[in-house]
DNA sequence: TTAATTTAGGACAAAAGAGTCTTAAATATA
DNA sequence: TATATTTAAGACTCTTTTGTCCTAAATTAA
């Protein structure tokens, strides 16, 4: 996989929590089964992200979680980023560990052009960019398959 | 890592082989040795090239391993699909099954782009081409660290 | 024919990733 | 204060990946 699960996970969860950016505090219990994801799995991968700062969290009654900024502000790398590293945007393809840029190896070039259009993308989409995305284009963020089994749970 | 290790492994050494296409059968064990790989995990990766079709393969003495076709031929996305399938190249980046272009999701037009590019990158480059970066530009295929400690052995 | 060389194949172990579960701490409300 | 709710933290298990090791089969050459 490209990205981790983890960090797939992290990234709905973040999606979701931007599409409800106007609510108080929304419970991981809350997310995890809107997004069918482990909730003990996702409460792991959200302490993450609170402590990485993405999150703030509350605790006890009408706590949870919530974006420590507005979704327009928080791009997805940073996201990626907290949960799996920025190995995917600066890391090599054949994995030469002490390489660079005096003695590249032979796919360097070409790879280094790939890599920063993975980078820029990540760099130039916001949380925001794809709430829109869910929200005017009727899209999703769980499974087909689940969607159809619930179809009133669509998120 | 964007591809496995044993992806990486296998590209290198078929970069090797590329190298000395001039060349009889290659023993893994000197693959090995030039490019510091473990022979016995060496060795299962090219059994599963040799079981796709990539690689020839003689036992005994004066026995070992060859590409089946110039290297002109052999370009890098079949190496990478032998080994870690075709993910990289078709699989998407929020990971949600079942979904295709009728109910894409928020990244999916974003993402296809840039998967392009990457697919796009393995299709259009060969082991030649990989071998000619090494020989022409004095490149290396091993940890630079590795070099420093044994230069004589430069592939 | 015997010994040496080399890949084939599979059992096994170690490490990392993914996922589960339990307890503790903080908070709100009755 | 007592109870319910919710995150924090860490132990634990399961699976996949990575890596090691041993034996079998094929081939060459003495
Ligand atoms: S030279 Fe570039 S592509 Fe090659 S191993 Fe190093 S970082 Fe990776
Ligand atoms: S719509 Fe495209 S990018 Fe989104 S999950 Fe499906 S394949 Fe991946």
């Amino acid at each position: 996989m490209l990205l981790s699960k983890s960090c797939v996970y992290g990234l709905r969860a973040s999606v979701f929590l931007a599409l409800h950016a106007d609510r108080e505090y929304i419970p991981i219990s809350e997310i995890s089964e809107k997004l069918k994801i482990s909730f003990h799995f996702l409460t792991k991968i959200l302490q993450l992200l609170t402590q990485k700062g993405l999150l703030v969290s509350y605790r006890g009654p009408h706590g949870g979680v919530a974006l420590t900024r507005p979704p327009k502000e928080v791009i997805i790398y940073d996201v990626v980023n907290a949960i799996d590293g920025d190995e995917i945007f600066t890391g090599c393809i054949l994995s030469l560990p002490g390489c660079g840029n005096q003695t590249p190896c032979p796919m360097h070039e070409s790879w280094t052009l790939v890599r920063n259009k993975i980078r820029t993308l990540f760099l130039t989409t916001s949380l925001a960019d794809l709430a829109k995305g869910v929200k005017d284009n009727n899209l999703r963020l769980v499974d087909i398959e689940q969607l159809i089994s619930a179809p009133a749970d669509k998120v």
